[in-house]
DNA sequence: TTGTACGCGTTATCAA
DNA sequence: TTGATAACGCGTACAA
């Protein structure tokens, strides 16, 4: 059964009650000053009269421009996800454009059927947050679609796409380096999930400070981005380090949970640091000391991208790298050759 | 200047491809088992050759059904309105549906012009959690447009509609009905914005678990639903009482924090409260008791009486009340009479 | 400045 | 079972 039109105000019926034509209706709407005044002001007060709205549907149709943007995200639950989006949106609603948000629950194949569904929905353009470290049917996808669309934060490295991101390898670099140059002698890195672009780039950037510093004493753990996989690594640590470097702030919580339990106290006996700057991270105790990343900015400028693209422009950067800050606060503390009483605890516990 | 089309396969070129004509081939995607073998054969070979996908907006023009349902919500940032975001979605999904998610940052007019932007784009039904407490243009919008609405969470109380939402009331009255019963005596309730109907019945259910146990010793103070706003209510506060009820976990969580510095222990000086279970009030040193509602689930049943109304059936309850459990953590103590040494440290203080 | 008429890609009706 | 054709609501080239 088809459904019932349950508004038959459309622009015929303006047409009919301004005396005008529906040529003449539109012309109101899209360009008023094409339109003599008098016949103007008939028209809009039929439109008041019967509360028109044009239909977006039939225009889309004609002109081919839906003014809609898809996002795909791993997970729309997770609120640093969605503040990108904001970002991007903030950017995009002053273009007049409205969103369709879409998750794919870190589901590589689901990535793919949204991409195939919003691409059916006429979307324009498409921001996307990579679920895993490749997906082949997503390029093939794209490439036939002509679709415009901006990775952000997280990109697929094989598909030559314009990129907004973060640069983790210098960010965890940094954090790291600030752990060696106040005196930590040995490290546990704890990954999550290994195959993301942004994952690769953290750990490269923790492993590039230890070879510059030349350290040798490190250990890299992988388990998930979580709470839990933060503390079930560090519960099943034989040797306490000096300094622990959560993949992001959740593990690096959870491992202060876990250290904690195990009769550690941080900073004093261990030092803990984060990657995110997550809402909670301030609020711990001890706050955990984290890089903090430009995560609206990021949306926004992925959204100024998709607009360069949307409006033909040639985009100047294929690939906006953001830069990070590090945020001081109570997991770190400083270390001397003296301070030993930890190592020596270590061996008894070990 | 008009889009160009970028994808010239549409049906008829399928149809071509295929030697059929086009009704042939919108037979094969529509009702599949009208067709021969044969020809049904062919066309679906012709589309996966093409790689055809049906032009959803020419399908909705022509059907008047666009298989979208739109979201306005206060913050999409907030990761408890978005799982009730994904619990209608995985339910409607299933049904076909796509989704656009609106945010309107806690403003009202904001409300009203979304839910007008989401009419045009021709979506078929809406799922609201309000922004305030009262918006009568919204109500006008509405009833002028007959989408199918269903209030999630919050509602306008002056609007008849569906209403998907949780026992704020009794959850609350329960809490502190746990507070009376484990000795406590004196109470400050930290309340959020006034306005909300989500608000108005926690704080109801407050009063009513005093009133019922006929205790005078209380105070309500208002602020906003936030972390900072607990704290800064908190240390305001002249009487320190026996127990803190928080609007929402953040509140309760900021109080912890101005109570700690404040030089009161939690809970043996006092006992502190929540409402939400959010993510990592399980994660707070010492873990925060509190009300949990069933977020998700919210969201499942209102997409579930969407559909409902999307499908034309009657909607048997117009209003889905669902129940709160309480969360036992560690910020409560059970205080007897004897244990008077808090209330003339607090006189000292005070 | 205004109106007529066509087409966007699809589904639905009707004949064949 | 299949095909030709009329809508869906709108924008726009072209004619007036």
């Amino acid at each position: 059964m088809a459904k019932q039109r349950n508004n038959s105000i459309n622009i015929k019926s303006v047409a009919q009650l301004a005396g005008v034509s529906i040529s003449t209706v539109s012309r109101v709407i899209n360009s008023p000053e094409s339109v003599s005044e008098e016949l103007r002001e008939r028209v809009r007060k039929a439109i008041e009269e019967l509360g028109y709205r044009p239909n977006q549907i039939a225009r889309s149709l004609r002109t081919g421009s839906t003014k809609v943007v898809g996002f795909i995200i791993p997970d729309i639950t997770n609120p640093a996800f969605l503040l990108m989006v904001k970002g991007a949106e903030d950017y995009l609603k002053r273009k007049g454009y409205m969103f369709i948000v879409c998750g794919t629950d870190h589901n590589i194949e689901e990535e793919t059927k949204l991409l195939k569904t919003l691409l059916s929905q006429s979307v324009e353009g498409i921001i996307v947050t990579c679920s895993g470290g490749r997906n082949s049917s997503f390029a093939k996808t794209i490439q036939d679609s002509g679709v415009k669309l901006v990775f952000m934060d997280r990109r697929y490295e094989d598909i030559d796409l314009p990129y907004v991101g973060v640069d983790n390898t210098a960010g965890m670099e940094k954090i790291t380096d600030l752990l060696v140059q106040t005196g930590h002698r040995s490290f546990v890195y704890l990954s999550g999930e290994r195959n993301t672009s942004s994952a690769k780039e953290r750990l490269r950037g923790f492993m590039k400070s230890m070879k510059k510093h030349g350290v040798k004493d490190y250990q890299v753990l992988y388990g998930r981005f979580t709470f839990e996989s933060g503390y079930e690594l560090t519960k099943k640590l034989k040797k306490i380090p000096e300094a622990v470097v959560g993949g992001n702030d959740l593990v690096a919580l959870g491992a202060i949970e876990a250290l904690n339990e195990m009769g550690y106290h941080v900073p004093d006996d261990v030092s803990v640091v984060g990657f995110d700057d997550m809402f909670y991270s301030k609020y711990s105790k001890p706050g955990l000391t984290t890089v903090r990343q430009p995560i609206y900015e990021m949306g926004y400028i992925a959204g100024k991208v998709l607009w360069q693209l949307l409006s033909g422009k040639n985009v100047r950067k294929r690939v906006t790298i953001l830069q990070t800050d590090i945020v001081l606060r109570e997991t770190v503390k400083e270390r001397n050759a003296s301070d030993r009483r930890l190592t020596e605890k270590v061996e008894v516990v070990s």
